[in-house]
DNA sequence: AATGAATGAGTATTCATTCAT
DNA sequence: AATGAATGAATACTCATTCAT
């Protein structure tokens, strides 16, 4: 029987998950809300889902899929070509770019990647919230703010690192490069986009506005990021 | 029956709520649990609190409070004192400083003032992750990590504003210098706090090691918010 | 789509339910482990059978079939011949044997019984454990043992009486003998098929070991049963 | 509040339970209808009992606890002293009696121990048609017949057989005894025990009759024991 | 004959909170 | 100040059964 919208059952359980997770956390969610929202019989979010955590683990692996696809990108199209075509090297204490020029480029690569990050992350904040949310839980469910930190981080699998490092073999970042990375860059993107609607009500500001003061601050932490790499890289 | 420790049960149960809380999250926290790890019968703690939520409440008003009376403590002993003595004004567009002299010091204060904050912050983390995860939550509890966003915000009964003010009448923040402090500046140290133990963890660093690359990395952000307070300060 | 072994649906399904009803319980037996057992579509069980229940019954009834054939082909070619043959007398108060041969032929040929039944026994021990457990169960499911005592009592429709008595016209059991065959004679049956694998793996013996000393066991009772007999046969 | 009858709740609570498990088996018996028997609030079951299986634990033990007690009891104040005073001795193939008199006196004993036992049984009928229910489901729970046949098995933590091999040194059960006492004396008693209420209805015997029937057919199981021991015991 | 999807009515278990002492 | 017992209202999860195809 095709009962709500037209949308399949599995995705308006989904919907309605990400929704209501993301406005009450994940504990405070009661299964039977999401079955309501979603128009469905509740025992048939468990034909579809083994259990409540589940289709959380659903919701988060699809995002950080899709995060470390749009990363990647960037670092193909982008940075290894800058390495390949000898405008970019990353040095053992600081990025050395062949002339200003190339410089600039990066700089506006770079600014060009975060509006899309951010764009993505605003586009997907209820789950980000959730993200953001169930990662300061400890014991329960796998910390995914930390997977994130994979991507900023010198890990074996990290794919970033291992597309870079093809690039460029003596590639490394410093503790503190990592760490900066983490609290000044990823913190606070997925905090944006957590407490967007909050912000945005208290800020009173216009969503354009909004994105646009945030990208434009961010502008500035990415040149003190560029500038400031002779402190933060450092040799292996 | 005088059980566990020599502290009294109320306390003891204050500090088996803040470790549960933290750990994981006010809703998945058990009344039960907090008794057993307070070691009391769990109807002392209706005794001492109306209910669940009154223990959270009392946790992060204490919090809070200590927060504004640092912060409230450096505006006076710095920045008031350097508005009075001239040395600055607040200027519809920028920070202006009498001199190159009396910059540094500005810096050099306020890294101070950093450091002590976040040795605060790494001291009250585990509050101020229970404070970081309700404030995601909405709806059930008032969202306490925006009371703080009074302290950056040109909010009328921000005590910070109410006291700049008083030396320098015609002072207000941008919209987007509030932003970056919120963004850039708050949520990076709440953060670093809430995911403390998460990131050192990960990262391997000593306590000591990862604290001063906080404050170090810090201080590029304190440097681009006074250099660039150009872009980020600007009339009403 | 035609998937298992050759084996039909509606066969599959019988055997997955006998096996699971006896490991688990039939209340205990999920519709759904009948249907992945058999590896059919749950609701094709619906399709071969009315409901849960019915599979139960079918398992049951085709199982009591059978007893009464083997029971009754014994009555018929054995006893119901040497009373033809006046070799035994079923007298009121003890059975009476024209001479010792006669009686170490009955003798002789009870035990050959004992041994087919036991050996059926063995063989739908899965069934007999599955009638065992539901006969505990008192309301919900009709008591199929108990439909066993019919066998051994002096009830109308019992065709074993019929039977014996066509022959024998003054014939009935005392009722010590009924309550003799059925909790030294049925219920040890009937117990050592439905506990043969539990008592196989605690005793370590072989089938072979296991059901010759059974036997072997069995015909002290069954020398008892007719020696004893003047104390267990009485008139109505 | 005290409610119902004068009974602690607790108690009610195991008395409620023995009855509606030994009524329909502890699969189909609800929580829900405990509580209602009992006359108590769902969650107090909880309160006192870890949960449901923890229920039909708990009485089990107990009636296993009291089982051995009643046998050792026996053990002690008659097998022992027998052969203590050298009028029974237990060789490797029999038992061997001082004199006619001994097992005479032997026979009347086990017949009296018999007595003690069943009349237990009845008394207890509720809780051993349960335990005979659950030793016949697989996997779930464990098998608490099986625990029984500790008792009749050459255990070595059998507490009778270390009891009588203290007094006896070079005693020892055949593989055929025990199962002999298995299935053709705990299985009757237990089975007579567990469908009491059944066979009255169905035999319309009197309690009294059935009892003393039962113990009088018994009495027959006795003394093929004592008398076919030479079959059943053999040396280790 | 066969199946994927759907559902109503449970079912064990939990939990914040209260009460009597 | 402290506690053992008690409770109402949920809550996640299950399951036999049905339906449309």
């Amino acid at each position: 029987m095709e009962t709500g919208s037209g949308v399949e059952a599995r995705e308006r359980i989904i919907n309605a998950a990400v929704e209501l997770f993301s406005q009450k956390g994940y504990d405070a969610t009661r299964v039977n809300d999401i079955a309501s929202a979603a128009n469905v019989n509740k025992a048939l979010i468990y034909y579809y889902f083994k259990n409540k955590q589940d289709i959380l683990d659903f919701m988060v692996h699809s995002l950080l899929n899709n995060a470390v696809s749009i990363t990647l990108d960037f670092i193909h199209t982008h940075i290894v070509q800058m390495i390949g075509k000898g405008c970019l090297d990353i040095l053992p204490d600081r990025l050395h770019f062949v002339n200003e020029e190339a410089k600039q480029e990066f700089i506006q690569n770079t600014c060009k990647f975060y509006e899309r990050v951010v764009d993505y992350a605003i586009e997907k904040r209820s789950i980000i919230r959730i993200l953001m949310l169930e990662s300061l839980k400890n014991g329960k469910h796998q910390n995914s703010l930390f997977q994130m930190m994979d991507f900023v981080a010198n890990n074996e699998n990290n794919p970033i690192i291992k597309t870079i490092s093809s690039a460029d073999q003596d590639f490394a970042y410093s503790d503190e490069m990592v760490l900066f990375r983490f609290f000044f860059s990823i913190i606070p993107i997925v905090s944006f986009a957590a407490y967007y609607d909050d912000y945005k009500e208290v800020s009173a500001l216009s969503d354009k506005e909004l994105r646009d003061s945030f990208l434009r601050v961010s502008n500035i932490i990415i040149a003190s990021m560029v500038s400031g790499s002779d402190i933060l890289l450092r040799s292996k």
